[in-house]
DNA sequence: GTTATTTTTGTAAGTGCTTACATTTTAGAG
DNA sequence: CTCTAAAATGTAAGCACTTACAAAAATAAC
């Protein structure tokens, strides 16, 4: 069933039927009519790859990220998605792992797809300088970054100042008394970097000093977390307050604490679900992907329309306060 | 650039390059390497759109799920993902929402991309019999189900026997001495729905009686389950454990449990990544996805390529036992 | 060195749509 | 009832590939 058959039904020509299917306004209201009956009886759908060759574009984006299993690219994902179909485009998704070969390799295959724009959702490790692959695919399609920052022509970023929001931290959790600040990460991707920096800023701006043994980089698992945690206790390191680099870490931290009948603030990050589940509650930096993501999104559309756009925007993360902050509150 | 050009700067056909794009054995490997080493001068690219026009596939699979950034659906995705990748297919990712009007709409999209297949994780509401267009996708293309059972010619379902999971286990906490067995669901899904049906008969079976009280549809988060299962304690209805749709259900009734001073033998559902964050963690039953979903992919490939194929594959859950099961062991 | 096979290459006809341009129809004006 | 402008429709040329079939070249057999 194609649009000569339709064409044909109806007693026009295709260019015709083609132009109802386009919604172009030269078609009489009449021959719309039957064209749109005609259609629908004979279940007609038309060929997107046929469309695709003529326009030149199936409004599909690439979507890549590194792990849609991990909250919180999946709520990056998801607001993505629903943005993007919401203006008309579909998403092609990559989930790549930490791989770099696999990266470029899904990369190109989603330009092979003939995607109309990529977008990143976290960006490559940062002592990763090899980002032809992102430079490359920005030579042919708009290219936007959540979360991450590739600083390359053709490359967008929408990202959260999550570096101040580490270092501001570290200032509150010294106010209250804690010197010992432990910092848990567990990859050094760009935003894993920043909020280190932070870190240490926060150290610093607070005149504590930096201790090897209080940046602590841990499997990226709740019971990776807990062990290297626990393993730092049994070594008698002292820890009067947590911060980690994402909520299940920190998960895996006050586990250990609480294994040890030690009670300290905790600070998540990412405000995920995980935060509400620990038990009490974590406390946790949101970075704001409610609010990225959208914006990331009509950067996209914007880029796709050939309207200028900002190279970079930053949005100020904001930190929801549970019942894991204050010294003391760690366990019910 | 296109194969016309590749086909000028190597002085051979067009048939001739197309043969080395798709991988034909008759071609001189002479030939060959010369047009892959101009093609890769000069960065080309086959046009996917020309090609699916040709090829009538262009190898993706639809993926509609309610909610990706739902920890269970996050994680069927992501192993569907990775297995379709794995056999070369790319995934178009809808996530619906529950409103089945919209669900309908991104399925008929969906076809119009011309997509081989389509897999649907999770079934529609049980109640709502309208599974038409369901019915019409499985005209088109090869239709498989993860966790949910439609049947229809042409659906093909692969699931986990979740209704049994639950019997056995209201079996086993009345073996424990609980007699007042909570129940917490928040959707009546097919799966849900095999589940209650578990639970009554779970209660059966041990000679327990129903209570209206004790089977309580709750909203889908911590707090909408928190705050249910506060006013049922507050309204003095006994409760000497509770069990759950989803972990995330189970995490609110414990949430609302730890509050009022009780514990009570806990059991999640999904065995997700909740489970663990919880705090004592949860005891959950783990519907396999792990299991379930490479068997739909590869069931899905058996389909796409005209074998035949078991219209519908069960597996058994497994109990994952973890601090929150025996009585007593809900509270650090 | 022929002839018969097999392998490699080329020709040309799809695949289903869009769209510039040409043509016809309709409507409006006089 | 013309004439003109506007609206509706049709024609045909892309778009970038695949592939059946024909033709040519290479190899094998004698």
């Amino acid at each position: 069933m194609n649009i000569y058959d339709i064409a044909e039904r109806c007693g026009v020509s295709i260019a015709t039927v083609s132009r109802v299917l386009n919604g172009s306004q030269n078609v009489s209201a009449k021959t719309r009519g039957k064209v749109l009956g005609v259609m629908r009886e004979e279940g007609y759908t038309p060929n997107a790859f046929a469309r695709g060759l003529g326009l030149n574009t199936m409004r599909m984006i690439g979507v890549l990220c590194t792990d849609v299993s991990d909250t919180f690219y999946a709520k990056a994902v998801s607001l993505v998605e629903s943005d993007l179909r919401r203006r008309g485009f579909d998403s092609l998704l990559c989930s790549t792992g930490n791989d770099l070969a696999e990266k470029k390799k899904f990369l190109k295959l989603l330009l092979a797809k003939r995607v109309d724009a990529v977008i990143l959702i976290g960006s490559a490790f940062r002592e990763n300088v090899d980002n032809s692959h992102i430079e490359n695919a920005a030579r042919q399609v708009p290219v936007v970054v959540i979360n991450g920052l590739v600083e390359l022509p053709g490359v967008y970023c929408v990202l959260c100042d999550e570096r101040s929001a580490v270092t501001r931290n570290v200032g509150l959790l010294h106010r209250q008394g804690c010197e010992h600040i432990l910092y848990l990460y567990d990859a050094p991707t760009y935003s894993g970097c920043e909020k280190i920096q932070g870190y240490k800023e926060g150290l610093r701006n607070a005149g504590l000093p930096f201790r090897e043994e209080l940046l602590a980089r841990v499997p990226k698992s709740v019971d990776g977390a807990s062990d290297a945690v626990s393993a730092l206790l049994g070594r008698g390191i002292p820890i009067s307050a947590v911060m980690a680099s994402e909520d299940l870490l920190a998960v895996g931290a006050q586990k250990a604490l609480q294994k040890a009948g030690r009670s300290v603030p905790i600070i998540g990050f990412n405000n995920s679900i995980l935060a509400q589940c620990a038990s009490p509650a974590l406390t946790s930096v949101d970075n704001m992907l409610e609010t990225l993501c959208p914006s990331a999104v009509s950067l996209l559309a914007d880029l796709l329309e050939e309207k200028s756009a900002p190279q970079k925007i930053v949005i100020s993360p904001r930190l929801v306060e549970r019942d894991t902050f204050h010294t003391g509150q760690n366990q019910k």
